[in-house]
DNA sequence: CTGATTTCCGAAACCGGTTTCGGCAAGTGT
DNA sequence: ACACTTGCCGAAACCGGTTTCGGAAATCAG
């Protein structure tokens, strides 16, 4: 074993700066530093900012997992995905990501992620966070009607924040993108260019976004002065398939519509398919309106109008609320809305006359 | 302030069971305990299994971050996305994810996750994520020929297992898949069909994978005794546009090809589109085997002959590997491959008779 | 039966932070 | 000039684990 003189630093330079190092430093003990760097107000301005100064020259990070065996928190958010969800959502998974992982990276805070295959073993994904305490709060993505994640997470005291919106509000917060404000401008975008008939062809109407797309139709159609007709109603479109299936069956009605509003975007491809095996082309003899913006809208033939859902942006936001949800923030003030965008392609039209 | 009689337990009884109280439960000592739970060998077996027993029964679990503390280990794993990658990554995202996820926590371990969205954003959430020990350890999806994430964490001394194979493989565990096989017996699947002319189109030619793929490719053609025309190759290739500019250029050849082997699926969909607006129909005037397993190439018209790559798999043999990594087993038990799926479906056909 | 090893466990230090408590010095009121 | 605050910081306990060190009891060799 080497003797080292006097053990002044025989030890690896290169070891993590320590809080200690950083008091050591300044002349002071650690509690300071600490309350200095947590801005605890029995620490002088003068020392605060000489505090600061050095732990930023030595470039000196506290260990989340240090400070959270005391105060129990990692800075870590977590988010649990359920893959027995249809498909729709996985092409935004990756702007969602990286929304999430840029909103919280930016107040320093880390994104804990973790897949489930079935509600009960989501229930334990969860249970298994909370109590490992890999996660100081979590995202809920698509609000359900009735959500279990809700229920346990508002039983459990634990932070949380939506995406999308719920009925019971109790100790919620979320952000949203206005779906039903979409479906609205959507019917009186279809009626300004002479549709009457309109059909509607909703998504999963176990999720909380189904109820409000269908409430904004309703609204559209009602504001606009139009009849509803059931049966150019349709329900549980998500995929492409779906959409088909579904559109099919309201294209061969007797008197069928001469628009359809899509509350997905995925199902409207699907109408695409079934009105091309109509013979009807989409854009003349069919408008279609659809919702959330995916790519392969923009690619299809015609381009799919839609009303576009910033995903990545969400995902900032949604972190954004989070954190401050976690600080102990008033949840009034954590409740945001933004609306979609109108995406004007080419898959709309004026109505066709009759021959 | 209530007085509580002899303060026996006037805490709130729901608080988290700690090693103390399995060591009080236990009437030992908490050492033991530890030491008992962690398989040191200077515990009787006959302790260890009381200790774990009474554990199990008490449902104590030890908090990750305590431990961290003195292991400098979180049983965290680490993934970094690269938003500036090519859109072709993303539908694999979702099961890629799972696959993760469900490696790591069957042994106890979680995922953080990161986004960066640029080369230096990349190299600085790295950094943050060591410096501030949120991983112990890292999956490189998609590896580069010249990969700077290898490099830092080589240097930087973290474990870390590629998704892909690289040439200096120096500290390198990986998982892989054998495009070049796939791309190969892709090869000697048209050529039993009769095709002789046979083009390819590869993908981001920085990707690892892509050189691999060529070189089956090649020894693929060789293996056939077909000779190969540089002028029916083409190159970065990754989506449904970019395989459509490239796939227009080979088929308005002097000489076109009969069939196009694609490294990427989406590459294949694109060729779908140059040859329909060359007047070609897929599995009859123009042979297509791609490569991926992408949802869309099944529903495609007609539907994608591929080699299907089970990324939930990967992720599940990833996680696994890099823990087992961590823990410090010899590299060369951690290299895997498998290979891709054989998908025949209905883009090949016998090569067309001349007229 | 004795001395030397092992075997097994407790005591205590430690990891890197946070937080409680108390005390010194300066400021305030009279 | 004196008691009383107030502002500011150090000392030490604490959080929930791990690890070093040492010692008692049990085992072994002779």
């Amino acid at each position: 074993m080497s003797v080292s003189f006097a053990g002044l630093d025989d030890r690896r330079a290169n070891r993590r700066v320590t809080i200690k190092d950083v008091a050591d430093a300044l002349g002071l003990t650690k509690s300071t530093v600490s309350r200095a760097m947590n801005g605890y107000p029995d620490i002088s301005e003068a020392t605060q900012l000489r505090v600061k100064r050095m732990a930023e020259k030595m470039s000196y990070h506290p260990l989340s997992h240090a400070q959270a065996i005391k105060t129990g928190r990692t800075r870590s958010l977590g988010l649990v995905l359920q893959l027995s969800d249809h498909d729709a959502q996985r092409p935004f998974l990756a702007e969602f990501l990286a929304g999430l992982s840029a909103g919280a990276s930016s107040e320093g805070w880390t994104l804990t992620v973790a897949a489930s295959d079935s509600h009960d073993d989501m229930i334990r994904t969860f249970q298994a966070l909370l109590r490992d305490g890999k996660a100081d709060g979590f995202i809920l993505p698509r609000a359900m009607i009735e959500d279990p994640r809700v229920a346990l997470l508002r039983d459990a005291n634990v932070p949380f924040v939506l995406f999308g919106r719920q009925n019971d509000t109790a100790g919620c917060a979320w952000f949203d993108v206005l779906g039903e404000e979409a479906m609205r401008d959507a019917v009186m975008h279809l009626a300004s260019l002479g549709h009457r008939r309109i059909g509607f062809i909703n998504g999963g109407m176990k999720y909380a976004y189904a109820s409000l797309r269908e409430a904004g139709f309703i609204q559209g159609m009602q504001d606009a002065g139009l009849a509803i007709d059931p049966n150019l109603i349709g329900q549980n479109a998500v995929t492409q398939a779906d959409g088909a299936r579904v559109a099919t069956k309201i294209l061969t009605q007797q008197k069928p519509p001469t628009a359809i509003v899509c509350a997905v975007d995925f199902a409207a491809l699907g109408v695409y398919r079934a009105a091309s095996e109509c013979g009807l082309r989409i854009g003349h003899d069919l408008s279609v309106v659809a919702y959330d913006g995916i790519p392969e809208g923009a690619h299809a033939q015609p381009p799919l109008t839609t009303f576009s859902v910033d995903n990545r942006a969400a995902g900032i936001r949604l972190s954004t609320l989070l954190i401050r949800r976690i600080r102990g923030e008033d949840l009034a003030t954590l409740r945001e809305t933004v609306s979609a965008q109108f995406v004007d392609r080419g898959s709309t039209g004026p109505v066709p006359t009759m021959n």
